[in-house]
DNA sequence: GCCAACGTTGGC
DNA sequence: GCCAACGTTGGC
């Protein structure tokens, strides 16, 4: 099982919003390096909710990938702000995972507290001028991560 | 294939 | 609202 980062702005969709609904579509990403990871999940992986674009920005919960690799339906529908024209339906260039909601952390882990316990090759996120919004999480730095929200509860 | 212009992300 | 970072587009 391998451990994800995934950065979602919660006007657009939280993690309220994802304990509400229990599991969703993570669609969107229009990011070929993002699109690269999202395809190279499996179910049963393990993605911290990051909250972006807001105060304070940071990590708020949990989530599992609950099926991986599906087609991102947003890129087909011309009403969508993530319609792409350019996508072929016999070969959609765009696609993602389901993810199912486990937990919100009572704390949550501000970018701040990150960027006081990770360096940025230990963890994106706090890279400068980073703007992937799908990353990989070391094994190492996810049991840490998950050890400092539980000590926040 | 280069690169300037432009658009988007996301912290501050 | 600003702006740094950086990906994408399109003219040449």
């Amino acid at each position: 099982m391998r451990y994800w980062l995934m950065k979602s702005e919660p006007d657009v969709y939280s993690i309220a919003d994802l304990a509400r609904d229990r599991h969703e579509i993570w669609d969107g990403v229009r990011n070929y390096q993002a699109r690269n990871f999202l395809r190279s999940m499996t179910v049963g992986d393990r993605a911290f909710f990051y909250h972006s674009n807001t105060k304070p920005p940071g990590i708020v919960g949990l989530m599992e990938i609950v099926k991986a690799d599906i087609v991102d339906p947003s890129q087909f529908d011309p009403h969508s702000k993530y319609y792409d024209p350019k996508s072929n339906p016999e070969d959609p260039r765009w696609r993602t995972v389901k993810v199912g909601y486990l937990a919100t952390f009572a704390a949550g882990i501000s970018l701040d507290q990150l960027k006081a316990q990770f360096t940025p090759e230990e963890l994106g996120v706090v890279r400068r001028g980073n703007r992937l919004s799908v990353m990989p999480v070391d094994e190492a730095v996810a049991a840490k991560l998950l050890a400092i929200a539980q000590q926040g509860e």
